[in-house]
DNA sequence: ACAACTCGTTCACTTAAGTGAAGAAAGAGG
DNA sequence: CCTCTTTCTTCACTTAAGTGAACGAGTTGT
């Protein structure tokens, strides 16, 4: 599990066997059970949470709903929006599937970043990598039907499709459960 | 309008009048004409675009169709995505008004956060509030109806609706210019 | 002043998504 | 193994968005 860890920094960054022992003395992994909610709604955290193995979401509940607008995988990670501005959350943060999670928090951070200044490069490096990653996927969002971004989510995630339920991916694409049932049907008869 | 530039940064850092010379000595101010394209799709530019007075917009051609996905007015401004990594754009940037538009390139970049490395600084809180600015609207526009982003619009800016053609803002709304008539003329009718 | 264009609205019609209900299928727990 | 629950699909019906066409208002250019 840390060979994963090492080998996402070594894309961004080169860590000496002092630093990787630095980070590992920091206790980070965690082991969390499907279903889990990690952040509700209305509380506070300043934990990240970054994926090794397994499936976080976020979530709204609006009327009684759930409205699912991000999935996190492998490799991928969440700074939940309260963690920087010391608000309350205005979504939750959940466990999809068993996971390995990394998680860190603002102090933790600090002391990496005090000792070792390559950390805030990469923290640059991926942050700016995500806002391009995220406006282009807003725009493909805007600029398609449910249909064309189901298809597009084939393209991308094909991953998704398998391990998350249905109507977590249905709001995720912006319809309703009963309408990606049907959008399903529809794309399997055209294409048989 | 040095004095709305010179106003903005002073939320982020504080200059000296040296610093400031140098900035102005960069000759970073542009008068552009409505209409104007900045950017074409396919082309390339490592320039970035901040607006001092006006309204710039991102758009796609898609099947021969505009597809507008943000608008930048007062004191926002777009690094385009080809300008990042090297690639061909893959969308257009327009002028919507007559603008005044700060226009700098990674030369001068460079050239700044070498010599006041404050400006790293800036540029990271910048990047790391428009993250989350981004993701927030990515959420809400994920979580409503075609009818409920008008509302907001309306809400959250409602010079949008004044001085962008309707045609622009309902691509913006993800959805055909009749379709946002239609849904002007429903709301107005359940107002009145 | 006139023609050409752009823009917003309206209409009739089509297509797709929302809604509420019901039932089949798959999983979880005892 | 059976029960309870969650998840997914299907159906009939409603509502809203897409499409193509037409019209009037406002602009631009000559």
């Amino acid at each position: 599990m840390q060979d994963i860890l090492f080998n996402f920094i070594s894309k961004y960054i080169t860590l000496t066997e002092e630093e990787k022992n630095t980070l590992l003395s920091l206790n980070l992994f965690h082991s969390v059970k499907k279903g889990t909610v990690l952040l509700a709604q209305g509380q506070s955290t300043n934990n990240n949470y970054f994926v090794l193995k397994g499936c976080i979401r976020v979530y709204y509940i609006i009327d009684g709903e759930e409205k699912t607008t991000a999935f996190y995988t492998e490799l991928e990670g969440v700074t939940p929006h309260c963690a920087i501005n010391k608000t309350p959350s205005e979504y939750y943060v959940g466990c999809v599937e068993d996971s390995i999670l990394l998680v860190s928090n603002d102090d933790m951070s600090v002391e990496v970043n005090n000792k070792f200044p390559k950390f805030d490069t990469m923290c640059r490096m991926l942050s700016e990598e995500l806002l391009a990653k995220q406006r282009m996927d807003f725009d493909e969002f805007k600029t398609s039907s449910p249909e064309q971004r189901y298809l597009n989510l084939i393209q991308k995630r094909p991953d998704l499709i398998q391990r998350v339920p249905q109507h977590q991916l249905a709001s995720y694409l912006g319809i309703k459960p009963q309408s990606l049932s049907r959008l399903r049907a529809r794309i399997s008869e055209k294409k048989g």
